[in-house]
DNA sequence: TCTTTTATGTACCGATCTGTTCAGTTTTGC
DNA sequence: GCAAAACTGAACAGATCGGTACATAAAAGA
């Protein structure tokens, strides 16, 4: 196993920049708290932006994976599907450990278009609204493009409000409206 | 004119912390951009987090005077006034110092639910809760809390879809999706 | 005008930041 | 079992962090 140290670092660091953000968390505080060495972590990653971009393509990767998972093991119908998107974030929002979407927060502490961790947060979303979209098109609604684009408003916004916690259910609010935005599309 | 020099401050601070972010920024850059000395800052603020806190406050409400400005501006009939929400948002996104909405950057950057920030912030949410709902009770709905929250997501998702980027108009998206929840409350 | 308040500039403090150096130790492949 | 690769620990560099000290300058109130 040649690239283990590099994986854990990336694994335990995610979780750290998670739950602390990304100025707040110094390399110091990673060496303490993961264990690692800081020789080892310079020698992995040039500079923490690139420790950083990399804890970002993990996170999409597990993200995604997880989020689809979740979905396929369910075996819905189109329609149900789409709406399963609102119980699968609730379970999320439901972890001891959620604080919010990390992809939202880097673009928050990385503002620059330029900045290579602005660039995959974005990136991640893209990918998640292209999903969304095929499985709109997979219920015949007659919008599709729109369709996807307003449950990806309702799930961002969700993320928000579970994060800010504004709304006692955000995840349940944000399905009922899914549910009569397919509805309306279904009709129509 | 007593208190002139620290309005200047937290007027002038706003605009930097909402372009570069809040740990990104130091009182030195402050100093630079400001042009006013760093003594008479923390003469005026103990600490930085306490300039950021009155900055918050300060944003709190110039934000939603001029949000609720616009609308009361537009002196629309009730659920014409709801959807109106939507057009005031297009216009905030298309300015060119657009960079998100300051109290989710807030609490990403300050995860502490303890945080005075991190409060202040939720409080903003609190309040444009609050008034969403009035606005749906004099639409007359039938369940004019959860259509308030079902909006505030909306409102919240299209700011991060602007902020980032994935979606070409997130705020027709969202007043598309507005109309059809509005108009399925009033028909039932 | 004289006094009090308010703001300035600069130098400084200790802590922390990212990143490096280097000598020694552990692990790995063969 | 031996050489090469990977990892460690601790010290260190230079910059920057939030915040202070202090002496001077501007400004405001009486």
């Amino acid at each position: 196993m040649r690239p283990s140290k590099r994986d854990e670092l990336v694994r335990k660091a995610q979780v750290i920049f998670y739950r602390d953000g990304f100025h707040a968390t110094g390399m110091d505080a990673l060496v303490a708290e993961t264990g690692i060495s800081k020789t080892t972590m310079f020698k992995h990653f040039r500079t923490k932006d690139d420790l950083i971009l990399a804890v970002l393509r993990y996170r999409d990767e597990t993200f995604r994976n997880w989020f689809f998972r979740k979905l396929d093991d369910a075996a819905l119908p189109p329609r149900q599907r789409l709406l399963a998107v609102f119980d699968v974030l609730r379970e999320w929002f439901e972890e001891p450990a959620f604080k919010g979407c990390m992809f939202i927060k880097a673009s928050a502490e990385f503002q620059d278009p330029q900045n290579p961790a602005y660039i995959q947060s974005a990136e991640h979303k893209r990918l998640l609204k292209t999903a969304f979209r095929e499985m709109a098109e997979e219920a015949g609604v007659s919008n599709p493009d729109l369709l996807a684009r307003q449950l990806l408003l309702l799930k961002e916004g969700a993320i928000v409000a579970a994060h800010m916690g504004f709304d006692p259910d955000p995840a349940g609010a944000a399905k009922t409206a899914a549910e009569v935005l397919i509805t309306a599309q279904l009709e129509s």
